[in-house]
DNA sequence: AGAAGGCTATGCAAACTGTATAGCTTTCGC
DNA sequence: GCGAAAGCTATACAGTTTGCATAGCCTTCT
């Protein structure tokens, strides 16, 4: 699947992004088109999904993250798809197994305004349940490297 | 916070991100030193946290995605971090409020996978008890744009 | 043995970055 | 209202990087 020197770059852009192809190169003492070549496989094959900015909620003012769990009404997914979906502080959503329906992550200004982004949430006649945990402290931040070493060969 | 040109700045980077300041200040109709600059303060007020690749565990082979809510015995949560720490499958984890202490995203190769790794979550004697739950579908893919864009002005 | 694939090394033109400066406009506090 | 401060535009230039292409070498697979 990926090799360590995929692993490395991987880590590499993970630590360095703005680093660049040629010092990456220089860095790794490869060849600057294998970097090149590589990368551009990682990025084909989906392991690199995207350079994107990863935007710090907490820093826009959004400082309360939290977890929702929802109990919908049968067959309802897609209507309560679409209500989430228009609901910014819905950072994502999943349905799960067991009890309860979907799980959201979800963020909000404060204790205050997660309230508001809750009654928002139950909102919709679909969600027959809703409960909520608040999110206290990050006892391991999110990662990836750790997984992607353990990926590797 | 931010304005609408941060906005349009950090919305055209997470659509092409590789596409250069240079580029960026065209398709925006602003001076290259104007982005240059919000890209800048953008990244000292931590706005943006980083230019990392952003890793899709599943095309590395970790397809199941699951959260786990694990009960510790108190005063434990130093060790348990530890020992969530060493996992690599273990992605993210909060202290929550509400009945349970953490909540852990945890990614595995399959469900038999998934086994191995809530075995080795339950392996430490700090984890009381732990329930799991699998991640079916994304009803709402991880984003963050719709939430930059109420955050403006 | 031959073919295929991956890496190295090299080359070149085009484009981009970092950095700096000067002028203009808007905003803010007094 | 006025001066100061801040932000944006426009411009400049050297140095660096990128995109693309080519040729040789080595390892692996058939």
């Amino acid at each position: 699947m990926i090799d360590p020197l995929d692993v490395r770059i991987i880590e590499l852009f993970t630590e360095q992004p703005r680093i660049g192809v040629l010092e990456a190169s220089r860095q790794l003492n490869v060849a600057r088109g294998t970097v090149q070549s590589r990368l551009d496989k990682l990025v084909a094959t989906g392991v690199i999904r995207s350079f994107a900015p990863a935007v710090d909620h907490a820093a826009l003012g959004f400082r309360v993250t939290a977890f929702a769990f929802l109990d919908i009404r049968q067959g309802a997914r897609g209507a309560v798809a679409e209500h989430l979906d228009r609901i910014p502080e819905v950072l994502e959503a999943h349905t799960i197994t067991g009890q309860g329906d979907l799980i959201c992550r979800i963020v909000a200004r404060d204790n205050d305004d997660l309230q508001r982004v809750i009654d928002d949430l139950v909102g919709d006649t679909n969600v027959v349940r809703i409960s909520t945990v608040i999110a206290l402290a990050d006892v391991v931040e999110p990662r990836i490297l750790p997984l992607v070493r353990t990926a590797e060969q």
